[in-house]
RNA sequence: UGGGGUGUAGCCAAGCGGUAAGGCAAGGGACUUUGGCUCCCUCACCGGAGGUUCGAAUCCUUCCACCCCAGCCA
């Protein structure tokens, strides 16, 4: 309590919440704080939506508010069922709840039919028989004012009567709109009496073919907005020019405590795809596999991926919130889910690539039960036993020949510890004549260093983790990269779609097959998430069978040997 | 050459007239039976130019750069 300005000096808040603090402290809204979450279903949710659900229920949350869940249904020709059950299973699976406030712009239809009404009534509202071409020629352009229509001084009667014929199928698609009546003259093109509802005979996925005229987006927003006397409005950046159309609408309708728009920048992200459309490209060409490939930043590929709701919220929440258009480096997402994984994945050994390796001076059928941590960052987490034998397999990285500086793994002559097991000595290694390639290692053990016993104090450079060859299970591992190679800036629209296949990273997706890992991953379930010590965090696929493991890789653990390596290779 | 926005480190982002938070990345070091984790250290004069002021990233003027808008999409 005491230290209130304490923490007052250390939290910085962004700046929806200054806006809110000060509506607060003025009694605006009467105190209230209500949000709502939006989304047109005509699309997989992604990791920028992430940062609006975040930002929306998040703000509810901390101010004591609500914040609904409303689908934006207001184009029936671009919409569909399955989107909405996806989004319903993503806001949820990100771990927020609307409770029972799950609404729809279709449900309001009636509603805007009359608040439309009550605007023609008020001489504010015409129907326009101008055609789509002839509208955009009457509008002008940025620096030519619009004309007006010719229809703009119909009668209240008959646009009444006209608008009423439209509700009720009298004319074909496009034949007329209905307009509001506000100036064409004006800088901002959105005030050009824009479109208020179109005539679409169209079935709607919940109204079925009740109508045949349909709100526009920049009529029906700041409606439902209202009807769910929503206090913040918050959208993003390319909505601030329809702010004031936003606000005349309320006004002319005579709204009582109008809901006010704010505006954010959205999310963008290096080496990925953001945009609806082009990750509509990837999918529907087959360069990924569907909308939930886990190279993909929808929330179901990141889901597939491994992700956990809770990293995505923690990075939602860490980006931060502001008007500036920026791109944040995927690496942070990545540290983000490097950081939950850390402390919450089970450590588990798993060789990747597989190099058979023999202990001379073991026993031929002696197999020892190692104990094994489960997770240093977890003493609660327990451990549990792996079995060691004669013949093992490293992974083939872990063994050279020829070793390059500061390489501290297994060389010939050379000491590393197998991991919860013994320290070896490289005595020899089998090539394979045709290829050249190394075939097995040949190692002897030292008995009293067996990890927990006094010997095995003794320190040497490396530790490799390793599968018994009697008891390692096959497994299928599939590594993921980023989706493109660029950081972003190519991503430009005016790249094109060939710029965007071009940027497309060729090592997005590694297959391997001939894994194998500990058999205690016999019976993991999809959706699991172990770490592979030494080298990253793995999750099971649904592919996944008992006896066809599959797993993904969710990000790799951070390797400064790989750092080295490439320095020096850049060196040379 | 209309209107609306934004410019603080490689990337996010605080700051709101009193002398640049934090995170990621990067570099260095300690520790280590994961070259992981953890810990320590290093890393900006605030788009440019003027001006106001004892004092400016914060105020004023002006210039520059970038983003958005001419769907009966949202």
């Amino acid at each position: 309590m005491y230290s209130s300005q304490e923490s007052k000096s250390t939290e910085s808040v962004n700046f929806i919440q200054a806006i809110i603090d000060k509506d607060k402290k003025n009694n605006k809204y009467g105190g209230r704080v209500h949000l709502r979450f939006p989304p047109e279903p005509n699309g997989y949710l992604h990791i920028g939506h992430a940062k609006s659900i975040c930002l929306n229920f998040g703000l509810a949350q901390k101010n004591n508010g609500l914040c609904n869940l409303r689908f934006d249904d207001t184009n029936p020709t671009k919409e569909e069922i399955e989107y909405i059950e996806s989004i319903i299973y993503d806001v949820d699976w990100l771990g927020f709840d609307w409770e029972d406030r799950l609404y729809y712009a279709s449900d309001y239809f009636d509603r805007m039919y009359q608040d439309a009404l009550t605007l023609i009534k008020g001489g504010k509202a015409y129907v326009c028989d101008l055609n789509t071409d002839e509208i955009r020629e009457y509008r002008g352009t940025f620096t030519i004012p619009g004309k007006e229509s010719p229809y703009r001084n119909r009668s209240v009667e008959e646009n009444l009567s006209l608008f009423e014929g439209m509700k009720e199928g009298k004319f074909e698609d496009g034949a007329r709109v209905l307009r509001a009546k506000i100036d064409m003259s004006s800088p901002n093109l959105n005030m050009r009496d824009p479109v208020l509802y179109r005539i679409l005979k169209e079935s709607h996925h919940r109204t079925g073919d009740k109508w045949c005229i349909y709100p526009m987006y920049d009529y029906a927003h700041p409606l439902e907005d209202y009807y769910e006397k929503i206090t913040h409005s918050v959208c993003t950046l390319e909505f601030e020019d329809h702010r004031p159309l936003y606000d005349w609408v309320l006004e002319n309708i005579q709204a009582v405590e109008p809901p006010q728009q704010i505006e954010f920048a959205r999310l963008n992200m290096s080496n990925t795809v953001m945009s609806k459309r082009r990750l509509r490209v990837l999918v529907e060409n087959g360069y990924v596999s569907g909308w939930d490939d886990p190279r993909l930043p929808t929330l179901s590929g990141l889901r597939r991926r491994g992700y956990t709701p809770e990293a995505i919220r923690n990075f939602c929440e860490r980006i931060g919130v502001a008007k500036t258009n920026s791109v944040v480096d995927i690496r942070f997402l990545e540290h983000c889910i490097r950081e939950d994984l850390n402390k919450r994945a089970q450590r588990v050994m798993a060789v990747l690539e597989p190099l058979k390796l023999i202990i001379d001076n073991y026993p031929d059928d002696l197999i020892e039960e190692m104990d094994c941590e489960n997770n240093p960052e977890d003493t609660a987490s327990g451990t549990r036993k792996v079995p060691f034998s004669k013949v093992l397999y490293i992974e083939r990285e872990d063994f050279h020949d020829n070793p390059p500086a500061k390489y501290f793994r297994l060389s010939p002559g050379r000491e590393v510890r197998l991991k919860n097991a013994y320290i070896i000595k490289c005595v020899g290694f089998v090539r394979d004549e045709k290829t050249g390639a190394i075939r097995e290692v040949h190692c002897t053990y030292d008995p009293e260093t067996k990890s927990g016993r006094p010997g095995a104090m003794r320190r040497v450079k490396g530790t490799l983790h390793w599968v018994s060859a009697l008891s390692a299970l096959p497994a299928e591992v599939r590594l993921y990269d980023t989706l493109l190679l660029d950081s972003g800036e190519e991503q430009t629209e005016e790249a094109g779609d060939d710029g965007l296949i071009g940027q497309l990273n060729p090592k997005s997706k590694e297959v391997l097959k001939e894994c194998l890992v500990e058999p205690g991953l016999k019976n993991v379930t999809p959706g699991e998430k172990f770490q592979f010590m030494r080298k990253g965090y793995f999750c099971v696929d649904p592919d996944s069978k008992p006896d066809k493991l599959v797993f993904n890789r969710v990000v790799s653990l951070r390797d400064n040997w790989e750092k080295i390596m490439g320095d020096t290779q850049k060196n040379s």
